[in-house]
DNA sequence: AATGAATGAGCATTCATTCAT
DNA sequence: AATGAATGAATGCTCATTCAT
């Protein structure tokens, strides 16, 4: 039995990455905090020592296991670049990064196929809302440079085309996940993003 | 009180509307037989009369209410036209559907938000995949079609188009769903599908 | 197995039998809804066909057991007698009353010694204050009567003097029901209860 | 940080205030550790480390609260005075107590209403029963004593007397800790007190 | 056709308690 | 002296499902 700070830290690192392979296993309402316990080599009593419930658990497992792909956006928006540059960048380095990063891709699919509405997490569900408008927004004025600087058809629907560029990436993203032997998105990626701004660049 | 078979029908069809109503409302997993009940005014009992479970009732309420597109796509084909006019009907008219009927709108909801991962419903998510194969089959159909009659451009990647087209399609619409006050679909549909088109059209 | 009404009605009692008895084995808090079950020799889930929960179990509980005394009081009123009369047979009798009645000394048992504050009895708490109130409002009015017809001194407090009945009354009981052994109430109760009058009376 | 001896008894001490007031919150048996510890600014650990465990600290708060009276009692007795002196200001002068002391009337709140019968308590109520035992005999030999002086009656029953004693005061505590609003046990103890005396005192 | 009585398995949550540091 | 990590036992409650009527 250990019980020093750096201890308390690994074991809840060990109910988070429980808790992300019981979720994917069962669905989160399926999901007995029981299994999380087991699979992480503690007792429910130590989840409940970390966390309030079990919706707090998610929570906390979606704010870490999201931080990765947040940072992938940064660094290409940081890396500069023209705007199609960077939003040909965007959607395809992200879609291949579900494909190469396991534990990116575990929580896409825990949050689109393996958790459904609930109350307890109406609260995540807002924030996500709010966060799919400002990624919507963000590629709408990354459009409008575009047009300015010539890159894009100065005749399109600005926020048509981010809403078309984020529904494109959400849906492909969803249907890969779905079935992974449908398609290898790494090989697709590059096509089926191109043909999105072939269909919005300046002819 | 005699009870006729038409009686009985109409006692099914309260379940089935009182299971979209509270599927809904507390989404697949915490509704209760017993609020569905209630809904439709009669007792958890009846329920059990007409539907074998809890998952029964949910299979049937899906494959009733999808019907409608089901026939809707059935008659655009029928239609006939060009592979491009073919395309661009069924994508936009679903999406405008979408937006007009309030019962496909509601199964849409239900289906992706409402709905996540459980052993009792395997099969339907199984026969999601299989159809949502089809689809992308059907599509990538059309285009090589396309691209034989000259409307598209004989250079793209047939089945990265089709999964493009079906992923922009439930991308935008699961966007939609997400917050119908982000945007009208009715006013984005045809921007949306011809951003698409233009960019797998023949230039 | 039985399922007609009547059986219901007698499911229900025997809930409430047991109740008592597990209640008054481990105190409210302590009681498990399980032992009462066993007890009843019913599952857990016909408890809560019938009650709320556990609160409303105990509740039910002692509405139907005080009816018992809430009879007698309401038959001594109406048998009529002078004021010193009626307040003197409603303190005996009860004090009797709860020595050959075993239900009635179970639930006061359950409410002074195995029942502690708790907040899902709030409630209940409440109902007390207010009915002790109102008994010394009865009593109060009661010595009225008996001063004006001259059975009671007029030089005494009435209000302090029905204070002191019916604080008389309960602690005599609290006393009675700690340790039945100490005294029996039957022998005392009349000597008691004349020690209480003659402070009283009309010298 | 230097822990002094002195550093110790304040803990112990402020511990032993948190759990006054938590209990009387809560009730004993909801009452949990980690809010005792809160309100004392301390962790559970150090309440373990003063006390063995829950009911331990509830007896160590009884004793030390009780002290108050004790000394009153015990003063009230070696003041002296007639037997009826001395038994109306016994059940005077408490009463008053009760009003004016706050932490005299917490802890017989705490025993009354917020404290059931549990298992591990079963020590203490052995000791209440035994302690009630002593107060009524020696009510009942101060009576006697007051019977031989000429004070009282002598065809009354001394125990039944001391019964009567020991309830009314009993009772018009509880009557009073109910509901301090009912009335003020300052003003109405001594007609209280009186009203019993003079049932008792030698016409 | 429909009711409603009763079952029983399932599970999140609470907390007193232990103990290494 | 005191912390805080972790345990583990305990239990109220929910609900799909069965079935006699």
């Amino acid at each position: 039995m250990r019980r020093t700070k750096d201890d308390a830290e690994i074991t809840r690192r060990k109910i988070l990455d429980a808790a992300m392979v019981v979720f994917n296993q069962y669905g989160y309402a399926s999901a007995r905090l029981e299994d999380i316990a087991a699979e992480a080599g503690v007792t429910r009593g130590a989840i409940y020592h970390y966390f309030e419930g079990k919706p707090e658990v998610y929570t906390a497992l979606l704010n870490e296991r999201f931080e990765g792909v947040n940072n992938l956006v940064g660094s290409i928006v940081s890396d500069g670049g023209t705007p199609k540059e960077v939003l040909g960048k965007l959607l395809t380095k992200i879609l291949v990064f579900m494909e190469e990063n396991r534990e990116y891709r575990m929580v896409q699919e825990l949050v689109l196929f393996k958790t459904a509405y609930l109350p307890e997490l109406e609260e995540g569900m807002a924030h996500k809302v709010k966060s799919t408008e400002a990624t919507i927004s963000f590629i709408d004025n990354l459009i409008k440079e575009g047009i300015q600087c010539g890159e894009f058809d100065k005749n399109i629907d600005t926020r048509a085309a981010a809403i078309a560029a984020v529904g494109l990436f959400s849906g492909v993203s969803t249907l890969w996940l779905l079935n992974d032997k449908m398609f290898s998105i790494k090989k697709y990626a590059e096509s089926i993003v191109d043909c999105f701004l072939s269909g919005i660049i300046n002819k």
